[in-house]
DNA sequence: TTAGATTAACTAACTGGTTAGTGGATAGTA
DNA sequence: TACTATCCACTAACCAGTTAGTTAATCTAA
């Protein structure tokens, strides 16, 4: 019998790899049911069976995205709160570090908002819990500036929301934006990072500085 | 020549808006392709083929949708924008405002999230039109306090981003929490809408006081 | 003032295309 | 040979959109 397969591919790639990278990338650009199994195969370049050779089903292989990319900032928010350095300069580093993770997994904060704006009905407890672990962080760098009096008495949850907020949606805008069929709008031009990270960070101490503004 | 009629079966009941309404609540939930026409139509309690009856297609109704939202928050921010009252009060009327409408039409917030998170795809010129009325609206402001010397010199696309990010993630935040199948979250708690407005207020003149924060 | 004509509003059932997921075969490798 | 990685071809379910036909409110004319 003459061989009427295609050749195959070259054992130095890491399919399972490239599913994940290609899927975090159409996740993130459409959502999880603007993407299809099909979508995903092409964009990796292998065959749709691959992916459920690797990762249990579609929705298996959304949850293993999100969960990396939740266990990435959580573990990095985790560690800022608990340095020993004053609560203003842990802040000021928790904005910096949300950038710079942003700038590793461009895909998450597309991803985030999504999640955030249908309340989060297709994660498991486990990845709902990371999630949490970010909050908890950023709480605790704002009780301990709170006792220290740096920081004065504010809503966690506003202020929470006020910091992750304009970063979580600067950064989407910039990445769809960037992406190809975009829309024209004022709106959408480049913001240099260290641009980014200064006003954020100058942001929340004028949110969080104890005297008012005028006195 | 006669006047045309305007028959209608049973005058208690829209049809038409049942299918908006339910439509909106239903994209706003899990988005456009989260969405299947037979769901509208379930939920709207009516035939699948009214929608087409009265519909040009899923896409039309989708950003008919969009474009309700966006009329009604653009033609109020122009008006607030050009209000003879100072920068500041302004700035605070904005702030209210999106408040405001974000409760008169629940759906929005979410919406307008995936719209950011995926770069406007799906809409049409005129739609994208309304979304820039809305940034120059606030850019309005914000420029005539600077000339004004109320407000510091800053990036106006990053101020509008700490500005609106905020109020748009706490109000999805908020809207998945209410939503049936909700996830169990200490952040997800009631924020009342006096509390955020003044919180938003306060953080949006505190970020654009010309003087610095500690003199 | 009533018998038909007209039309907006509606329904049930269908169609053609798409999608998540599978079964089974093939090839490289230990 | 046994095991792992890969691909082709298929299916069952689903989904956007259509079609043919129905119902009832209003209009027209004798």
């Amino acid at each position: 019998m003459p061989a009427r397969r295609s050749p195959r591919r070259s054992p130095a790639r890491d399919t399972r790899e490239d599913v994940f990278l290609a899927a975090a990338e159409l996740f993130s650009a459409r959502g999880f049911d603007g993407v299809g199994v099909d979508d995903i195969a092409g964009s990796a370049r292998i065959n749709k069976a691959m992916i459920y050779y690797h990762f249990e089903d579609k929705l298996a292989l959304y949850r293993e995205v999100v969960r990396d990319m939740l266990r990435a900032v959580g573990t990095q928010v985790a560690e800022i709160a608990s340095r020993p350095d004053p609560a203003d300069v842990r802040l000021s580093a928790f904005i910096a570090g949300m950038v710079t993770l942003a700038d590793q997994r461009p895909w998450f904060p597309p991803l985030m908002l999504r999640e955030i704006a249908e309340g989060a009905p297709r994660l498991d407890p486990d990845t709902i819990a990371l999630m949490k672990t970010v909050f908890i962080a950023f709480h605790r760098i704002l009780a301990e500036g709170q006792q220290a009096g740096v920081f004065r008495t504010i809503n966690p949850v506003l202020a929470y929301m006020s910091i992750i907020g304009p970063l979580l949606v600067n950064a989407a805008r910039e990445r769809a934006a960037s992406r190809p069929g975009r829309v024209d709008f004022p709106m959408f031009v480049d913001v240099p990072h260290p641009e980014l990270i200064s006003h954020m960070q100058q942001a929340a101490l004028r949110l969080l500085a104890p005297e008012p503004i005028r006195p």
